[in-house]
DNA sequence: CGTCTGGTTGATCTAGATCAACAGGAGTGG
DNA sequence: CCACTCCTGTTGATCTAGATCAACCAGACG
């Protein structure tokens, strides 16, 4: 965990536009930035921890998150990828309840801690905060409800195949060849916990695909070889 | 659809309290109820279909509400129960998409609906309905992301068991012989369609845990025998 | 009556879990 | 430099929860 005061503030933030902070006066902002507290953080570091009381809310600057919840017998799933530009724990801090899960770096991130007074702050003086705060939490519930629903429905071969598409649409882009492209930021280990699974069936299941000619993987590079057939089987959602 | 102007008024909604509207004045109560539709539903009948746009959002005053999702193969999933005291569908109408589920009516239910103006109106002039949206959208997410977790980490045994609990809590009493009871408010097939599962499945569980003297089923009538045994299988989350 | 719908049971099949072995780095420490 | 140990990932053999397909039963209802 290291300090890097240097860096950012939030005037200037680059993700600032997609955060709850996107309405607030050049004023506000320098309150906010003068309370804030930014961090550059590694995979295997932890910003909250699954049952502890929640004490702010943290922004996402830049890197790769996941929300983790492990359940009393030690099973472990990943509920959610989070990624720069999003705000991770409002829903503890502003509903009173434990965190309802534990937020891990997947990669190295940039994340910043805003304590709950001045949050709540910001929450009595712009009615936007709120307007904003309600939007996101509107999404993640139908992302929530969305994944929920495809856990319900879907096998996991088909919800691998939705979360390739996932990571292609955030992390994409075209290699040389000019080749649709991923570099996987996270482990099978991680795959395997986003989908309710087991890391040797996420190894079964790539060479599967590999055979079939749908995608190639070469360590942590994933080349998308037929994407039609990939959208098709999973039905274009 | 029946209409059912006489019985119920927002001012004296014995619901109101555990609602969105719970911090109007009097006089903000009048005009909501002034524009209100209120209609008992049966059964088999809908308050909304998914990919609909909304226009409004609805209360559930009595009776149980189902929010289901169908994929495009036609796979169907119940993603949740809604009973007295809860608005529906005020997700889609903030959030201006189509509706993400269906809201079927699973037993006999007075439903009001409230038009977007309305709900524009109270939310632009009294900031507390704002307030009280983001706490329950983030109670619904809190929830959602509860069973999603237990979808990816437990079995269809312990969730089915988990379901049971659920709705004890909800429904539960003691009948005339000091056993804590259940009618059971719902069919076989949708608590598969909560579960993810299939009736058979549901079927031979519900022997399974009558053998093993956990609950006893009669038709409708659930009987928790070993209520300890049950919650211990579950871990008492 | 026959016809439906909801529920149960049996026989069989399969996706994915589990258990075990092993291979390839990446340190680390001598 | 080698030996050693972690850690991630892969593969094989086997097992099992739950799905699937089919038959059947009971009550509701025209």
């Amino acid at each position: 965990m290291t300090n890097c005061k240097t860096t950012h503030n939030c005037s200037n933030c680059p993700t600032r536009e997609t955060t709850e902070w996107r309405d607030l006066s050049e004023n506000e902002l320098t309150r906010l930035d003068e309370t804030k507290r930014s961090r550059l953080m590694g995979p295997g570091e932890t910003i909250y921890f699954q049952g502890d009381q929640a004490d702010g809310i943290y922004c996402i600057q830049s890197g790769l998150v996941g929300l983790r919840y492990v359940d009393e017998d030690g099973n472990s799933a990943l509920i959610r990828l989070c990624d720069k530009g999003t705000t991770v724990g409002y829903g503890a801090l502003l509903s009173k309840q434990p965190y309802a899960t534990s937020a891990e770096i997947l990669t190295p991130s940039v994340v910043c801690f805003l304590k709950r007074s001045i949050v709540s702050d910001m929450l009595a003086k712009n009615p936007k905060v709120g307007e904003r705060f309600l939007q996101h939490s509107i999404k993640d519930l139908s992302e929530s409800e969305g994944d929920y629903a495809r856990s319900l429905t879907k096998t996991v071969r088909l919800r691998f195949l939705h979360l390739m598409m996932v990571l292609y649409e955030r992390l994409g882009y075209l290699n040389e060849n000019g080749d649709p492209t991923v570099e996987l930021p996270i482990l099978r280990r991680e795959i395997a916990d986003l989908l309710g699974a087991q890391p040797e069936s996420i190894s079964r299941l790539i060479r599967k695909v590999q055979d079939e000619g749908l995608l190639q993987f070469n360590g942590k590079l994933i080349l998308y070889c037929d994407m039609n057939k990939v959208q098709q089987e999973i039905g274009i959602t």
